[in-house]
DNA sequence: ATGAGATTGATTTCACATTCACAAATAATT
DNA sequence: AATTATTTGTGAATGTGAAATCAATCTCAT
């Protein structure tokens, strides 16, 4: 174990490892596991599993393998997601209501939509009604959210992010395709979902022309 | 100019890069820009845009920058999006449906949706008809189709893929949180929302525990 | 009890990505 | 014409992440 300055990617395939392991538990009735059957089921080296948790502890046994229960419980601990944290989401639009009916994100529950529309405003979307963004700034005080999905067309995203860190988030998960500009207090994650089918269809253009 | 091995965060960058260009024409009318404008634009720095485009050429001009038509047209041929790619997309459900109802994808045109859900079928999404999955593997090599977008829960999502790379498929763009298992002649890249969110929440923490 | 096989966790090595720093080129100014 | 301001493109240096390697440890069969 080694503490410090952990890798981005580390970071991300932390939940992916938690997934995997929980929907392991149904499927039968492993006890314990390997990195390398670990990194097989999520597509990583078993190096590289082992190098991941490693940064965290020592969570495994020599010679037998991970304890599925156990890492579980730590990869809870270690991610943040021991309890629900409550979140708000920004923009009731396609985008906006496919993350809200999408009920299998772990660690988070939305609580609150809200959108500029009065087409939108009043209707409901998996059980939540859509609420005016004039009431956002009062309700994130309020019941003290501290992360956000901005799910607004790009012209709009930067204020809208100004809006909410004025009203205490902290943490910010940005689909509006322009890079926020925000102080350091504030993370963000950026999910330009267009640059992944770019380099897809770059890729794709190299593998005709490399066989043509 | 150096060609030979781009790294994949470069050839991510180049349709942020265009994006910007091609959002940048209506707004003023400038003709030039520096690579410094670029980065502060889409929020890398200005050496990063000057290497990411020196990959493939040399398109600006010492002490004056990049003429912005000019490098549009470069980006355009190397990302090859000089004319749209026909593109199928597989389960018409949430973000099946977000996908199709955004116009602003460039490069590509979806052209065919396909779900196994009969109440699904039939119906229209953004002028689209949903067809019956049964349909796919024929109109995949009916139309010379090479890339699709999967958006079929985790658990289908590796049969649709085999189905479709039988078909004729050479690119995936997979929502489908599972490591696809494919051939060295498929290109994939994997769109696994909820490890950003993971990553969102771990550096909340972070955050949280650092100042109390 | 002992040895064979399996597996972790740490160290080392290698590969990839970004930043730095500067020569070369251009335009504007005097 | 000479000078100054910019700005590109790239070699070198740095930083970051992954793979390879291996000693230490555990289980199990004999
Ligand atoms: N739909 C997709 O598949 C997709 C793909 C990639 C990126 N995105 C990005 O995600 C974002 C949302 O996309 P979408 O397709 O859902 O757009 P959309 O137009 O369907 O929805 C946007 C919603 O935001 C609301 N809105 C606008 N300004 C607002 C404000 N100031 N406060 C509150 N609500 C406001 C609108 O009323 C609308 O309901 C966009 O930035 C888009 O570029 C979407
Ligand atoms: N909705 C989200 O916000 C979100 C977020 C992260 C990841 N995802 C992933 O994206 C995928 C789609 O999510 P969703 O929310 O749209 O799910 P959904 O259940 O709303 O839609 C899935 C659709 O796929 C269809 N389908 C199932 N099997 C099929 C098959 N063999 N062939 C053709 N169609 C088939 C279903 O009929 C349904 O219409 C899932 O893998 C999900 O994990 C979604």
């Amino acid at each position: 174990m080694m503490r410090l300055k952990i890798p981005e990617p580390t970071i991300k395939r932390l939940l992916v490892y938690y997934r995997f392991l929980e929907n392991q538990i149904g499927v039968n009735e492993q006890k314990v596991l390997s990195s390398r059957e670990l990194g097989e089921g999520v597509g990583v080296t078993s190096n590289l599993v082992r190098r991941d948790l490693s940064f965290f502890g020592e969570f495994g046994c020599q010679g037998v393998g991970y304890d599925v229960e156990i890492l579980k419980d730590n990869l809870k601990k270690i991610i943040g997601i021991s309890q629900q944290r409550q979140v708000i989401l920004v923009g009731a639009g396609n985008l906006g209501r496919a993350l809200l009916n999408y009920n299998k994100f772990v660690g988070i529950e939305i609580v609150e939509v809200f959108d500029c529309d009065l087409n939108k405003i009043g209707n409901t979307v998996n059980k939540l009604e859509v609420k005016n963004v004039k009431l956002m700034e009062e309700i994130i005080k309020e019941r003290d959210i501290k992360l956000a999905i901005i799910a607004v067309p790009a012209d709009y995203a930067q204020n809208v992010a100004l809006q909410i860190t004025g009203a205490g988030i902290k943490a910010i998960w940005n689909f509006a395709p322009v890079p926020l500009k925000m102080n350091e207090d504030v993370v963000i994650i950026n999910e330009d979902l267009a640059c992944g089918l770019g380099c897809l269809v770059y890729k794709l253009n190299q593998l005709e022309q490399q066989i043509v």
